[in-house]
DNA sequence: CTAATTTCTCAACCTAACTTGAGATCAAGC
DNA sequence: GCTTGATCTCAAGTTAGGTTGAGAAATTAG
């Protein structure tokens, strides 16, 4: 069977709510693959209104185009994907997003702790320590984690910073 | 008591590991207020550490400036903030946290049934809907704030999207 | 066939949250 | 007092994720 004829940007702007120029761009980031026809115009497979709806979704759960990009990679290059190819994209997205929002139940849950404690204000607390930077990455410090931390001792009222 | 002789901006950077170009940018959003000495230099107060390393904390939990500032406004004008004072934003922060948190989890378990379904890809599924740009905000969509599906079939197998 | 729409490319602009650099001034150590 | 180092202002640059506009070519509607 042979290539269908595709539908325009516009088509796919309509029916994904995206404007044409986010589409445009997302294909300059590599998140879909348009061919063109005779006439030099995008062509998209139908199939790309879907992938187009995953970014979407997953752009609203905070991912970063290039990791959206990732989990894209997961799906079939050289066919439409089947129902089994996306539930096992959205397994993978799922496992992400729950290390996301443990990493924000953990940093939460050690909120108040490190605000009673008066460490809040300094760099040794682990809410920010810089090790933390990748927490929204899902890669969360290693405290909050599971570790136990040293510098706040057993009743709780130690003040690490009794200059503030 | 007159005003103390305050901390500059270097002492504040190495505290909190912040930049110093970052803490004056802050102070042009609001987000600290120091005043000047004779020579036009910067000196705040030391109970601007902890401010910082709120928004710092704050800003890993994703909020923007702007509603950290919101935040920060709880806190008294004229004097250092207390234990109480702190303690009261804290909790104000972490209902906000628990509403974003909430939304992510929500749109999680929507996300496996919309998959399975189809609607994926329709711009009337509402995972996507427009009315849920707000959902990073914490004013998730309807539906998934507890609404029912309405293009769902019971048996789980309608697909609104034969054409994909 | 003509007119109205779409689409094309490319460059410039936009917001958030900063950083960098230039040139000048202030503060601190010896 | 002199020399570093810290700080000042202000403009411009940076990254992400796009939008806007100009001018031209392709497609579609009648």
């Amino acid at each position: 069977m042979a290539k269908s004829a595709g539908v325009s940007i516009g088509y796919l702007a309509e029916r994904t709510g995206l404007a044409v120029s986010a589409i445009r761009y997302y294909e300059a980031q590599g998140l879909v693959e348009p061919w063109r026809n005779a006439g030099g115009q995008r062509r998209f497979h139908r199939a790309d209104l879907r992938r187009l709806s995953f970014v979407m979704v997953a752009q609203k759960f905070g991912f970063s185009l290039p990791e959206i990009h990732g989990f894209l990679k997961s799906l079939p290059g050289g066919r439409t994907p089947t129902k089994a190819d996306w539930a096992r994209l959205s397994a993978q997205f799922r496992d992400h997003l729950n290390a996301r929002i443990e990493t924000l139940e953990r940093l939460r849950d050690n909120l108040d702790g490190c605000i009673g404690c008066g460490c809040l204000s300094l760099p040794n607390c682990k809410l920010y320590n810089p090790d933390d930077a990748a927490a929204q990455n899902g890669q969360g410090p290693r405290y909050l984690m599971g570790d136990r931390p040293s510098d706040l001792t057993k009743d709780g009222n130690r003040t690490p910073n009794d200059d503030i």
